[in-house]
RNA sequence: GUCCGGAUAGUGUAGUGGCCUAGCAUGGAGCCCUGUCGAGGCUCCGCCCCGGGUUCAAAUCCCGGUCCGGGCGCCA
């Protein structure tokens, strides 16, 4: 016995008439008529059927294959023979059938989809989970995603690097940190490459990205926030935040096309009809989206950020992906430039979707002496911040950049309500496990 | 952090004081059935989160606990 298929399910043709192959795979179902006996099996790829007629197959074959439980792994040999009634024009007629492990029952959950089950009991189960066809899909669209996302910046001369994420003390400020011990010293886990891809920009290597875990301990308990995510971040030297703000836009409106393209039988699969957006997204200074705001009845003081009711009431008034450039200098991050002419204001920008943010960039002070300043003004401790400014002092070029967040990009795209189902084990507030 | 909601067979649900010996679907066991494709038919199996209280009577009401879900805040 041979464990290798020779074929995936989607790998047989109806043309194939005739042909011995080997598929491996679950039971999916099975259909016992009596004198026939269907089995369906599933792979990554799809369904087959196997069908044994009880007057032509060998009574110990028949009589185990109908036995089988429901997932158990199975090597099935047999011959193609095309079939009108069978799904999709064909079928294969065993001529042994082993079984590679045996599935327990019940089962912890239902694979086949006819009944539904809560995310606490898929992500319980998360294995089986994933073996259904709609999670499934979710995860193959995911992986076209940031496929495209690596071929795009790679051809636009980006150089993919790899940052620490385990972080000495000093940070960024802002969001909560998870703490860990690193040997008998304090460390985090970094909340974002934010300074390591800076420095980078020190080294010349001009244009970096990166697709990496990022981790926040903010103890928030909502459909778009995890405690560990993935992050697509870039940062380009002599460039400004409108250059950046141009990859960007055409980095998602990418994604949308090679998704569309690439991702056929898995957007029929979950139901989606994808809208490519149409460059350029709309860009609305924060002055100009506090307007709107207003406008839908949200009172909202100059200076504030916008609240999660008051975001989405913009961005249904947008209904589409929009740029919020010009924010307000002290509500974003001590490394963003402030504007030349009006200091109140800085080069930033947020990229939105209607449902939610998706991004935030600027241009970055590159200045050693104002950086420090920015530092201290944001109440921060210029001293935790050596190895970062150090890269400061020896030739920085001026440079912008971005960090994007992956999940967030795709569960807008495929209008996935819950942002636990585009990762595969979501971390979030109270799960730790699997 | 704060507010709101929930917990009933393996899974998803119905049931808001007695009509519950808890209904349905899916599932499991078995039987019948040669073209199923959410197969069909028949029989059977399996459930009220934990502890206390109110009451003649609690799945149902109250209190405490545990676990879970969600809104907002927080999230440079």
């Amino acid at each position: 016995m041979t464990i290798m298929r020779t074929h995936y399910a989607s790998g047989i043709m109806p043309e194939m008439d005739g042909d011995t192959v080997t598929v491996a795979g679950w039971v999916h179902e099975i259909r016992d008529l009596g004198g026939i006996c269907f089995l369906v099996l599933r792979d990554r790829e799809g369904f087959i059927q196997v069908t044994m007629v009880k007057k032509k197959t060998d009574p110990d074959l028949f009589d185990m294959g109908r036995r089988l439980n429901r997932e158990s792994v199975v090597l099935v040999t047999g011959v193609v023979k095309e079939a009108k009634q069978a799904p999709n024009g064909y079928e294969i007629i065993p001529q042994s059938v082993d079984m590679l492990s045996e599935a327990e029952s019940p089962l912890p959950m239902d694979v086949t989809e006819k009944v539904g089950a809560d995310i606490d009991t898929r992500l319980d189960s998360r294995f089986i989970d994933l073996r259904r066809r709609t999670t499934l899909a979710v995860f193959a669209i995911r992986n076209h995603a940031l496929k495209t996302v690596r071929d795009f910046l790679a051809s636009e001369g980006f150089i993919e690097i790899h940052t620490p994420k385990v972080v000495a003390a000093a940070t960024e400020g802002g969001t909560a940190l998870f703490p860990i011990t690193y040997f008998n010293r304090e460390a985090f886990l970094n909340q974002s490459p934010q300074l390591y891809k800076q420095i980078m920009m020190s080294a010349g290597f001009d244009r970096v990205s990166e697709i990496g875990a990022i981790f926040r301990a903010e103890e928030h308990d909502t459909l778009r926030h995890l405690n560990e995510a993935t992050s697509i971040d870039i940062e380009a030297s002599f460039m400004d935040h409108s250059d950046v703000m141009e990859i960007l836009e055409r980095l998602v409106h990418d994604v949308y096309v090679g998704v569309s393209r690439q991702c056929v039988p898995q957007l029929e699969a979950l139901g989606v009809e994808l809208a490519v957006p149409e460059l350029p997204f709309r860009r609305l200074t924060y002055d100009d989206a506090l307007e709107i705001a207003h406008q839908q009845g949200h009172e909202i003081e100059w200076g504030d950020d916008f609240g999660t009711v008051a975001e989405r009431a913009v961005g249904s008034a947008v209904g589409e992906h929009y740029f919020i450039t010009d924010w307000p200098l002290h509500i974003k991050p001590y490394y963003t430039r402030p504007r030349e002419d009006d200091s109140r204001y800085s080069k930033s920008f947020d990229l939105m979707h209607p449902r939610m943010e998706l991004a935030s960039g600027s241009q970055r002070v590159h200045s050693h002496s104002l950086l420090c300043q920015r530092i201290v003004a944001c109440g921060l401790d210029p001293d935790g911040f050596d190895f970062y400014l150090k890269a400061f002092r020896y030739g920085m070029p001026p440079h912008a950049g971005w960090g994007l967040g992956a999940e967030r990009l795709v569960m807008t795209m495929l209008g996935v309500e819950n942002i636990r189902d585009v990762v595969l084990f979501p971390r979030d507030r109270k799960r730790l496990s699997p």
